[in-house]
RNA sequence: GGUUUCUUGGCCGAGCGGUUAGGCACAGCUCUGCAAAAGCUGCUACAGCGGUUCGAAUCCGCUAGAAACCUCCA
């Protein structure tokens, strides 16, 4: 798959599907809001960074050269009472704020790897990029969409709004109109902004305040909104091509970045904006601040009260793909174990696949009806990928796919129905599919070294010599030693196999 | 209260005007010493009420229910 394909995908700023064309040929600059480093990630951010992963590879399955951003916030998000949500973690835990973000990163990076996704081209630490940001508040004030009060300086949201009316609220759907009868409401909340719906891009630090650098202002700290801002500039230039995040972010977060972008130098930051659903836990948002969680662990280990026991990595993946990632997913126990039998379906399906020959024939130009129903199918595995990175249809496709390769494994299909490069286009399709686009794993790959391999083969032997006996005794008594282990022993018609469960 | 989105078979979940999505579960059958695995078959739904259309799960309206955002959030 070296030429590029056309791919179409849902822009949040205009509300629709739209086919996609990078800025510059064969290449594409990708922006993704990561994780706030101040607590253990939860599943959540899991399902956006893994939609993102997925889009990220299929975009360079489809030939394209892409630059990944995705930025690690250690500073900047404001709690209730004002407190920085880093200095607040590291006052609870005695720990020095970078020693705080420090851990949580790591902790980050650990699940992003056993989730297998790929690690972005570029991981920014907001507090590593202080002076861009000094830099943007800068233009932002020189440009006219800022003020300054007692060394914080804000952003003037009514006036960029009305300046730039087509602009504000384009993601969200929000009016000035909106802002407006919203700040009557809140106006007793008033501290030192002109109005409710302004946000700050530079605070005064408290006393207290740890997280503290210079600027032309106030010894302070950078508003939330401005990191991605700044990065994304940094890394990717004024425009480029696609930003991703969580829906929760669309408003204010986002829309507060394209103003800065716009408030800044009077462009839009990136062309196609890309939002994936919230992952459900009992039908409502998974939330850490309301306790309506479960930790990636959890779910790995069994350790919660919402799951009957735990769930591996690869099939919390896999869990992730059966939806589309603008839908809404919710987490249930069933739902997980039907994804677990259809992860390792789809997995030992794939190997016997792999496994699969068959003797060269002289091609004769002409395919069989199997050979184009295949055919049609792998087409649309790719097809649905194409259309906004629906993982569900494809899975669909190479389900369905699989229905042929048992068939022909176990010889319902004749050998002659498949044309020999159509194995070797199925088996290249369902490589790419598991491997490079949707980054699956095979879990029990680990147990097949030589070893095992060898110990299976004598016990299996054994088996079968006292089957050829009709020793039921000692076959059962092999049989069900085995299952004990989770190896499953499969009597197929062209003999044994096993499978680690 | 405002904004937006959603409501699909036992469960999860595609679908974007005309086709069996797919997975899981369940039942029957084939294979099998038995079982498992695998295959085949069945289960054929679109919240309700109207409307548009030759034709609607898909478009429009109303009603009911749910969720997200409006405040930190992926």
């Amino acid at each position: 798959m070296n030429e590029i394909r056309a791919i179409k995908l849902h822009n949040s700023l205009s509300g629709k599907k739209e086919v996609f064309q990078s800025l510059a040929p064969g290449r594409v600059g990708m922006y993704v809001c990561g994780p706030t480093v101040y607590s253990d990630v939860h599943l959540g951010n899991c399902r956006t960074f893994v939609s993102f992963d997925i889009i990220y590879r299929y975009l360079m399955h489809s030939g394209y050269k892409v630059r990944y951003v995705r930025n690690i916030t250690d500073v900047g998000h404001l709690l209730d009472d004002g407190e920085d949500r880093m200095s607040k973690g590291a006052r609870l835990s005695q720990l020095e704020p970078m020693e705080v973000a420090q851990k949580y990163t790591v902790g980050f990076h650990d699940i992003m790897r056993i989730l297998n996704t790929l690690p972005p081209s570029i991981e920014p630490r907001a507090t590593g990029h202080i002076p861009e940001q000094v830099e943007m508040v800068k233009a932002i004030l020189d440009r006219g969409y800022a003020y300054e009060k007692n060394g914080s300086v804000y952003f003037d949201v009514i006036k960029f709004a009305r300046e730039n009316p087509s602009v504000y609220g384009q993601l969200s759907g929000r009016v000035i109109d909106e802002l407006l009868a919203e700040s009557r409401e809140n106006l007793k909340h008033q501290d030192e902004k002109n109005h409710p719906a302004d946000f700050a891009i530079w605070i005064k630090a408290s006393e207290e305040h740890i997280m503290r650098w210079n600027s032309p202002w106030s010894v302070g700290f950078p508003g939330w909104h401005l990191e991605c801002s700044a990065m994304s500039t940094k890394y990717l230039g004024k425009t480029f091509d696609i930003h991703g995040g969580g829906g929760d972010l669309k408003f204010p977060h986002h829309e507060n970045e394209v103003a800065q972008n716009h408030g800044s130098c009077g462009c839009q930051p990136a062309n196609y904006w890309l939002h994936a659903n919230m992952l459900l836990l009992n039908g409502r948002k998974m939330s850490k601040s309301e306790g309506n969680t479960i930790s990636p662990v959890e779910l790995f280990s069994g350790d919660s009260p919402f799951i009957s026991k735990g769930y591996s990595p690869m099939v919390v993946k896999f869990f992730m793909l059966m939806a589309h990632y603008r839908s809404t997913l919710d987490i249930t126990d069933e739902a997980l174990q039907a994804a677990e039998k259809g992860f390792r379906k789809l997995m030992e399906t794939n190997k016997l696949l792999q496994a699969t020959s068959i003797p060269a024939r002289d091609f004769d130009g002409s395919e069989s009806d199997t050979d184009r129903a295949i055919l049609a199918l792998i087409d649309d595995a790719y097809k649905g990928m194409d259309d906004d990175f629906n993982t569900a249809i494809a899975l669909a496709s190479l389900n369905e796919i699989g229905g042929y390769v048992n068939k022909l494994v176990n010889k319902q299909i004749a050998e002659s129905d498949i044309a020999p490069w159509v194995l070797e286009r199925m088996k290249t399709a369902f490589a790419n599919f598991i491997y490079d686009i949707f980054g699956l794993q095979d879990e029990s790959a680990g147990a097949a070294d030589g070893t095992v391999e060898g110990l299976m083969r004598l016990v299996l032997d054994i088996r079968a010599s006292a089957r050829e006996q009709k020793d039921w005794t000692t076959s059962d008594k092999i049989r069900d030693a085995l299952t004990e282990v989770g190896i499953q022993v499969k009597d197929g018609k062209e003999g044994v196999s096993w499978s680690k469960q």
